[in-house]
RNA sequence: GGAGAGGUCGCAUAGAGGCCUAGUGCGGCGGUUUGCUAAACCGCUGAGUGGGGUAACCUGCUCCGGGGGUUCGAAUCCCCCCCUCUCCGCCA
């Protein structure tokens, strides 16, 4: 339900090399096309037992209605076999429903196949494809250096790690004053931009999903651990807006002329992130709950190769308003996920860690989160409905970003200079406290 | 949370064990008529999954919120769950 069993049927070494291409066991595409033979023979001899069936139900109904006894002879002739035929289609479905679901559950095994200009390797494969802006350097010419984050913000009495570890646990960040308000500024920033200028739709999801929806984007079963359950409710918090919000057009058709469909949405991401510490997750560069501005975005097949595109200039919109350097980096095939097709990374400088930081990974599934969802359209009026293209990219993630901001504006006096975007929403600075 | 009423083809509605191959109306599409529009009339009008055919098309089976059960046979009877509406309780 995920690579469709069709495309597996026609396209088999097509899916094949996908795998391989992806580090992925291409073995699970026999084993599934073996499955679908069976299943369909199956399906098949019961169809036709059931046909039959049918036939004698009917002689015997209207041998009743005829006036002949139900208990008659030729009655129970007509019974015996009905009911010989239903054991006989019990039997097959029972192994229909079994190769189903194994059928199921190897399709969720076949990665969705890169797109041929993705370059093959692995993560060191991933190529930079443009840099905007000039990197601050970790330290200026007379020697200034830059702080990492943690520091100025502790300074500043802006995030306080210590009580959100107490209130909630490590990984919780609270935000104070003009950190909170940064926050907010920079929620609404990103909102404005995406609606007022790129002409998405705004959207204000449930930041719980059930099981049926983290199942339909992929998060369950591939990431379950990743998740935050509320086991009482079969709740789970979302991990990002992007589950949610594809999820609204779950099972349904989509006219055409209703494409595409842009949403952008603002939702805290909760990623419980098991095992991680260490010098990449200081600070607030990797933490539980996280605030991000997401798009999403549904499209006709022909058009989401070019989408791709726009959308990763619209993250890019984002932080050229803030006036962070950034750099474009578009993912190896041994860096996509198994779900997407294309992906392209941005990465803000930050100065004070000295790294490059991924505040937005933007990526085109073509249709296979749409094929899992059920999501399709109509190309014409009248016509058959097929599966639509999904895409999403982070416009952009805040933690990371807010990060980013501190280190690059800090003032030799320890304030922080406001971006122009954010004064008509923060002010000019924050103050060195 | 408690009590009641419901969930049927895009929408509305009928259907109460075999005559359902799910009827009818609206909407939509095509056609006839027409100076144009409208009206009238005629026809078509869901999804899934198999089989046959180069194809248009033909054809089997499944789907009446979801899942189980009863029965020779279930939209229809029984059980569980989900959702919507009304009233009550609680509450930002």
């Amino acid at each position: 339900m995920s690579v469709g069993i069709q495309r597996l049927r026609d396209d088999a070494a097509a899916i094949r090399a996908g795998a391989v291409a992806k580090g992925e066991d291409p073995e699970r595409v026999d084993e599934a096309l073996a499955v679908d033979v069976r299943r369909r023979e199956t399906s098949g001899e019961a169809d036709n037992l059931r046909a039959e069936r049918k036939q004698v139900s009917e002689r015997m109904g209207a041998a009743i209605k005829a006036g002949a006894s139900p208990g008659s002879s030729d009655v129970a002739t007509l019974r015996d076999h009905s009911t010989q035929l239903g054991e006989r289609i019990a039997a097959l479905d029972a192994v229909v429903h079994e190769a189903q679901s194994a059928l199921d559950d190897l399709l969720l095994l076949i990665p969705n196949p890169p797109d041929a200009d993705v370059p093959v390797g692995d993560a060191s494969a991933s190529v930079i494809v443009r840099t905007w802006g000039d990197p601050r350097p970790h330290a200026d010419t007379a020697g200034v250096i830059v702080q990492p984050h943690w520091e100025i913000a502790e300074a500043l009495g802006i995030i306080d790690l210590a009580a959100g570890a107490k209130v909630a646990g490590s990984g919780f960040p609270i935000y104070l004053g003009a950190g909170a308000a940064l926050q907010r500024s920079l929620i609404d920033l990103f909102l404005d931009l995406h609606t007022r200028e790129h002409g998405f739709t705004e959207v204000w999801p449930p930041a719980v999903v059930n099981s049926a929806s983290a199942r339909g984007t992929g998060q369950i079963p591939d990431k379950e651990d990743q998740m935050y359950v509320v086991t009482r409710d079969d709740l789970f918090l979302v991990p990002t807006a992007e589950v949610p919000v594809t999820n609204i057009h779950r099972d349904e058709i989509i006219e055409a002329a209703a494409l595409p469909i842009r949403y952008v949405a603002y939702s805290p991401c909760f990623r419980r992130e098991a095992g991680a510490a260490g010098k990449a997750t200081r600070g607030i560069l990797r933490v539980h709950q996280f605030d991000k501005v997401e798009m999403v975005c549904f499209e006709r097949p022909d058009a989401s190769g070019d989408t791709l595109e726009w959308l990763v200039g619209r993250a890019e919109v984002a932080l050229q308003r803030l006036g962070l350097a950034y750099r474009v980096k578009l993912m190896a095939t041994g860096d996509v996920g198994f779900t997407q097709a294309k992906k392209y990374d941005l990465e803000v400088w930050a100065p004070g860690v000295e790294d490059w930081l991924e505040v937005s990974s933007v990526s085109n599934f073509r249709d296979y989160q749409a094929r899992r969802m059920n999501i399709r359209w109509r190309p014409e009026a009248g016509g058959k409905p097929e599966v639509l293209h999904t895409l999403n990219g982070s416009g952009l993630a805040l933690a990371r970003t807010v990060a980013a901001i501190l280190e690059v504006y800090q003032e030799p006096d320890r304030s922080i200079r406001v971006p122009d975007a954010l004064r008509p929403r923060l002010g000019e600075r924050i103050p060195a406290a």
